[in-house]
DNA sequence: GATAGTAGAGAGTGACACTATCTGTTACGG
DNA sequence: CCGTAACAGATAGTGTCACTCTCTACTATC
């Protein structure tokens, strides 16, 4: 296919697609001509998931590329790859060192209190941490106890996400569907969680003097 | 308290509190002379919040606006009101028509299905409507009924979490408390679940013909 | 009374993700 | 075979965002 067709199928613009290809986010198409080049479904699947990245995982397209360079290097471990892309979904943030180091060594308790294997400088460590500083500063915390909970449905959740990844598919679709998967299935148990919230603050503070104006979505549609 | 103290105490540098007056996201402090203002403890939290929603929530400075704006707003219910900062935190993005509203069908049954009470226009469903979007394009899903087993545990902690505020506390502070724990304990969530996956890829992809470099941190950390 | 800090306001900055325009070349319908 | 549209590649420009700088005028403090 073509440029135009690639935009069509994949919606990007055709400005945006050319911008890709010279930043070395999309590899070029094979050339037939000094002014022509054809793009197959890799560039289809490459285009959506660096947007996938960009607008779901809220990516920069610096740290897009070392994720796609990361998916791409055949030479790293499948695993050591998919830790090298989720390292780079943590956002980089100036961390206080009084509060954070307490919140590290806290986190590295919890990984091991729940056998969880990380590579030890897993940056998934200082996202937690931030979480906890955060939750601390504003008094809703003491400590990374609250979130035991969270643990066996996760590692459930996860080794289901996994299972979905087929063994038999070639490593770079491996790659695309765990590192997609891990961004948006964030999202939609996020969602989940937001509900639930929601629901719970319905509960807690919505029935008041008057009936609520709440309900669930199709009970209150036309 | 001085802006300098204001500054050292929040992390923000005076440049940026003064930008955060000029803008409205900061209250003015108590003015003592044409050019002298006393801060105190409401700023400072006040600042923090704005930070927490910024750096972990993602969030710009306009949409922080907005929340603030749904915080400080006293003629709103505090279960409205946290609606309404929830509808914020999901990003306004290009939804293709076609496959978008099948999608968000599908959400409003799962929305019945486990009787969330949600306004019924809460903007979460859009965010988990491009979730399943997203990953029926990669081939990874169906529809929401994966994310059912999600919902019982997502409830559980959700009543717990909305259970750390106070009752007695004054309502900017329930607001306050329920909008970063949103933003924060959905980082720590998300953190969990990172944990989890990257613990799984080790047992799927992992231990390869030599043993894996990879070991829960404190065992290796010398 | 010298110095440092402050309020308020406007202009300037750098990063980012495009977007527009240009040149030269090729494809294709009539 | 001709006119138009589309294309590759390259350079320059745009709009947004979150600050950051600079300036004036004034005040606190040593």
């Amino acid at each position: 296919m073509k440029v135009a067709e690639l935009s069509a199928t994949s919606g990007a613009t055709v400005a945006t697609l050319k911008y890709y290809l010279r930043e070395g986010l999309l590899h070029p198409g094979h050339a037939t001509a000094v002014n022509q080049a054809e793009y197959d479904d890799t560039h289809v699947r490459r285009v959506r998931l660096i947007r996938a990245l960009q607008e779901l995982g809220k990516l920069g397209l610096a740290d897009v590329a070392l994720v796609l360079a990361a998916v791409d290097d055949e030479s790293i471990e499948l695993h050591a790859a998919f830790g090298l892309a989720q390292d780079v979904m943590v956002p980089n943030r100036h961390r206080d060192p009084d509060t954070f180091t307490a919140a590290l060594a806290d986190v590295d308790r919890f990984v091991l209190r729940h056998d969880f294997h990380l590579r030890p400088d897993a940056a998934v460590r200082l996202m937690m941490a931030d979480a906890i500083v955060a939750l601390q500063t504003f008094g809703g915390l003491k400590d990374s106890s609250a979130f035991d909970r969270m643990v066996e449905s996760a590692k459930t959740q996860a080794a289901a996400e996994l299972a979905t990844v087929p063994d038999s598919a070639p490593r770079s679709q491996q790659m695309e569907l765990s590192v997609v998967g891990t961004v948006v299935t964030e999202i939609a148990a996020a969602a989940v969680r937001r509900m639930a919230l929601e629901d719970a603050s319905w509960r807690r503070f919505g029935p008041g003097a008057r009936p609520p104006a709440v309900c669930a979505p199709a009970a209150c549609a036309p």
